[in-house]
DNA sequence: GAACAATTGGGTAATTCGGGTA
DNA sequence: GTTGTCCGAATTACCCAATTGT
């Protein structure tokens, strides 16, 4: 019955470097400084929280292209036209949202380099179209890893939700969909609901 | 499933440069000018997203920018390992090529964006996977719609050839491959064979 | 818990960059 | 419109021992 687990919640240096587009060696020269706040391990190694990289960058006026400014941009990768409906009309009611939805892997893995998502919310279960290894790919690139992936399935097994989690999804919610939850999740809750 | 990684996602000035075949100081002109879409560090230097700097040299002129370089980049998109591994094979030794492969419609969709692709081998007939979906998709994008789409068929019926060309494919070869008319499509008929 | 590959830290040297100007 | 050059500053490469994750 286990539903949510979470992943990581933390940025290593080669990611967090990714994400400010410089090398890890110049992330050291600002941690270092106090520039930008880090965290660290017991064997002295540097963690980075997303919301501080993101502060330091909205800090200086950049706009992060990867996730940029205020808007959450959200990635639907479902074959189900019926579960991508209800979504989007959920999500496009929330003020600083902007969705897009991907009905097989090609569009996805198009998608996810054109639309520039924050949070991929992906269907584990697809005709043609394994939505683990989709996970597994997303976080396998450089230039991808940073996005969030929210699992969901009809079949939230054990051994599913170990799966996705082991490819590097941070979560995995059971269907039916608990709206309050996904928002609580997207830091959506409070958000005013457009007219 | 791809077979193929990039390394990090965002250009120097220097690299930028180089792929436009200009001076460092001309790029720094034309980012000034927002000709040229640039981000910044926190130190204040420049950096080019690919995409960014591809679409501009396409709009620039209509010359494709990977085929300044010396290698004709070749994405093999097939979900039978036998027929990637022939073509890959094949390609492999001649010189001033580079290939990657998709398996499916994701690391497909993917390495289109970060192969970066001269041509498309396309195999229209794949579980799970469109290939006339697949061309129209990378034809209907700007950022890919330059990419050579070469399909390959069991099925060379006179319905598949008409819809695969009308999808934006330039040409369509039936299985089993004849060699001599891909290399000459590829335009590597004289080209010497490594050792 | 042990082995292994990948990543990281720290330090210093080398490179690249921005801006002004020609 | 594009490029060369100069200098202080920002970024990066390189080394190797330690840490991390599987």
């Amino acid at each position: 019955m286990a539903s949510v687990a979470s992943g990581k919640p933390y940025l290593t240096p080669n990611e967090a470097a990714a994400l400010l587009m410089v090398a890890p060696a110049t992330l050291r020269v600002w941690a270092d400084k106090g520039l930008l706040k880090a965290h660290t391990t017991a064997g002295g190694h540097r963690r980075f929280l997303r919301e501080d990289v993101d502060n330091f960058q909205r800090e200086r006026d950049q706009i992060n292209p990867h996730s940029a400014g205020e808007c959450l941009r959200i990635l639907i990768v479902d074959d189900e036209t019926s579960l991508t409906r209800y979504l989007t009309a959920l999500l496009k009611d929330i003020a600083g949202t902007h969705t897009a939805t991907a009905g097989d892997g090609f569009s996805a893995g198009h998608l996810v380099h054109t639309f520039h998502p924050d949070v991929v919310l992906l269907d584990l279960m697809m005709d043609g179209l394994d939505g683990f290894q989709v996970c597994r790919q997303i976080k396998s690139d450089a230039s991808t890893r940073h996005i969030r992936v929210i699992a969901i399935t009809g079949y939230p097994t054990t051994e599913n939700i170990e799966r996705i989690l082991a490819a590097g999804a941070e979560t995995c919610l059971p269907k039916p969909l608990d709206e309050a939850k996904l928002l609580a999740l997207l830091e959506l809750q409070n958000r005013v609901r457009q007219p």
